[in-house]
DNA sequence: CGGATCGTTGATCAACTTCAACGGTCGTGG
DNA sequence: CCACGACCGTTGAAGTTGATCAACGATCCG
């Protein structure tokens, strides 16, 4: 059941067979349908989200009703309104799923838990924010320095899997764009290669 | 020497008097002059910074020569171009000083040697990432969806002492606005209220 | 079959950038 | 100590990128 997750924790940190058992017993599983919320604007995020299998998106919804999607998530991505997650305040961002999807919950509480009970996972998020903050960065300096153009680009250089995967106008949200923008700047790129 | 260190350390974390030896050998000190580089685009990245006193920024140069802002670091902030210091490849983003700057370094070796000898500093790590992801995904929703308007007025929310700390031509580079702009909003917001 | 979802295309529009010029302030070297 | 240049913010006019609005065709699925 948690193979997944052991597996990508284990890709930055080792796990003995006993914490692999602690581990365990702090996650709890869930199964939700496309189109289901995990978490609506102004509830609490009261878990972080494993994704086992399926794809799930972030977003915050302006005044018009658009959503402007900050993260994908899909096998092997955690997923939560962080903020909201870590000072147990009402949420900026809806979360639900683009397809049938698999999650592995962890408690607020438990996070904390967790990392007291099983120290390398202390080590485990901090490799995984390290990393996140890694990409982070990069969108923020597509976000304000590119052309739309550039921005898709360097998505494609940067997570290639996403067109894959993601219908075009939610790519296009995740971009910043409107979707009609991105329709023809794929158009343009064809014609261009 | 490293109080300002300590102390924002032990925001969140508490240091025993062994712990704080252990710290301080770790880190060296270095005085820089306005304008004067920390990091060019292409060398790698070799130590985290803490701001003991001062002022710096991070920022990409385009093909054109515009800075684009990704940070600013003033006292007791982190700065670092991450991707290179973490991945020790050749950085894409310069660091220079606006101020007359003091800060502490932290060698990539000794960041992993750190948290070795004074676990207590993984969990610092871990907990200022979380912070930073935070705050990232904020600027990441702000920068693609909201207004020129309405991004100044977040950041005014976010963090006021921006205004009173760096040139205003700056603040914009950080927002993603022309210089123009910013200053036209200013005009704009001055007038409305 | 019928509706929802998705991508595309064309026309218009608005936000923001770019370019150019000006005035004020500050700091430094002569 | 003054003068000059660098730096910074402002304003106006023109230009451009990408958003918006509207319509259409294709596909998928219940």
């Amino acid at each position: 059941m948690l193979e997944v997750l052991f597996s990508h924790i284990e890709k930055k940190v080792t796990l003995s067979r006993g914490d692999k058992e602690a581990i365990a017993s702090f996650f709890t599983f869930k199964k939700i349908r496309k189109k289901q919320y995990i978490l609506e604007e102004g509830a609490v995020c009261t878990h972080l989200s494993f994704v086992k299998k399926g794809l799930i998106k972030s977003y915050r919804l302006d005044e018009k009703g658009n959503e402007h999607i900050s993260l994908f998530g899909w096998e092997g991505w955690w997923v939560s309104d962080f903020k909201s997650f870590i000072n147990q305040q009402p949420a900026m961002l809806y979360i639900d799923a683009i397809e049938d999807t698999e999650l592995l919950l962890l408690s607020r509480a438990d996070y904390e838990q967790l990392m007291e009970e099983v120290p390398v996972m202390e080590r485990y998020f901090r490799m995984l924010y390290q990393n996140s903050l890694v990409t982070k960065d990069e969108r923020l300096i597509s976000s304000n320095s590119y052309t739309a153009e550039e921005k898709f680009q360097r998505m494609l250089q940067a997570s290639p899997e996403i067109m894959q995967r993601v219908p075009q106008h939610l790519v296009a949200s995740y971009l910043g764009l409107a979707p009609e923008t991105l329709s023809r700047i794929r158009k343009k790129i064809a014609s261009t290669d």
